[in-house]
DNA sequence: TGTATTCTTGCAGTGACTGCATTCTTTCAC
DNA sequence: GTGAAAGAATGCAGTCACTGCAAGAATACA
């Protein structure tokens, strides 16, 4: 019952696929503002309150990959060897995903370019990842050699910190960077302190 | 003309004081969400209309004094010696403000109420924040010894993210810890680099 | 096939926010 | 002081995201 999940779930993954990449395209086109839920859901002939069975938010859209990543960071954190220390442990997690970010340049930095236009989205995106932090420290917490929660809250909003400024150096600078190397110049920088800069 | 400003603009910031602080009432007497602008608006006696020449949004009414913020913070970076090093140049400023908080811890506990429970006050609290970590990444490009715009994101995004554990440790821990320690716990435990932990 | 379950849809409504035109208040030159 | 110019408050009509609810359609399952 995992292979074919029946015929409406199918049809649901299907429907969820075709909006969003329906409504990323129009955003591309018209911009995110100027394409209203209405103008998604009659390019998708469907009713445009059933958009709102899909996402809950028009924003959420634009970031409806976020938690399937905060899974794969997770998942990626789980796997570390037990005995490695926590911030060699996160940066290995988040070199991971960086390797995910890679493969997905042409999506990611459309969702880049609807983010710089649309304070909303951009506003929520940054929340989410706060969601991405707790989760962080929680599983930072459950260490042995993290006794503090300050230190894990740290420690989360760094790597965090981290990511967002590989990221931004990726769309900004050219095409010659790779996600997972600013990753891991960010990591190291931050490993090594900053009170010599 | 910089004493007594005329009456009208002297009437605009009463009236923005009596908007910001009544609707601040309301909020924690009847819920973010629950508080309507019509509803503050009738509480001012002011038109509904007259509501957003004052505050561009409900969510921005909540965190009015985020400007005020940046601008102290901004000054007090401005304030440091020239030939001190940029993380210790970014601690002071940091730690001035952290006294700033201590000094209206009520009104603080209040918005972080708010925030518990408005999801975007909370998302537009973040990207106002990530506003003053460009504003922060400029300045730090201006200095002489950081010369990789990398290393100037990293630095600010750090800075932000150890106020933010900072702030949440204060607010969720009892009431004899003080925000400037905090602030320079966490600027220290960054200093000195999360390598060994 | 019939029935329970699970969408999809339409409808009516709320509430934030905007543009525009109007009216009122303050300012300032005379 | 008076009158015009500038600025602010207001009212109105409208857009759009989003919601609850109830009816209708599709799917699952016995």
């Amino acid at each position: 019952m995992a292979a074919p999940p029946g015929l409406r779930e199918r049809k649901k993954l299907q429907r969820r696929k075709l909006i969003e990449d329906t409504a990323l395209e129009l955003f591309a086109r018209d911009g995110f503002d100027a394409t209203t839920v209405e103008t998604i859901a009659a390019a998708c002939d469907i009713a445009p309150r059933t958009f709102f069975s899909y996402f809950p938010t028009k924003d959420d859209l634009v970031l409806a990959d976020y938690a399937d990543r905060l899974a794969r960071i997770l998942d990626a954190f789980a796997a570390r060897p037990a005995n490695e220390p926590a911030w060699q442990a996160l940066q290995g997690s988040f070199e991971a995903i960086a390797a995910d970010y890679e493969s997905e340049a042409d999506r990611l930095r459309a969702r880049f370019a609807i983010m710089a236009t649309a304070p909303s989205v951009r506003a929520r995106s940054l929340e989410l990842q706060l969601g991405w932090e707790f989760a962080l420290v929680e599983r930072l917490s459950e260490r042995d050699d993290v006794v503090d929660d300050t230190v894990a809250q740290l420690l989360a909003g760094t790597a965090l910190a981290i990511m967002r400024a590989a990221l931004r150096q990726w769309f900004t600078s050219g095409t010659d960077s790779h996600p997972p190397e600013l990753m891991r110049r960010g990591f190291v920088l931050a490993g090594n302190g900053f009170d010599h800069l």
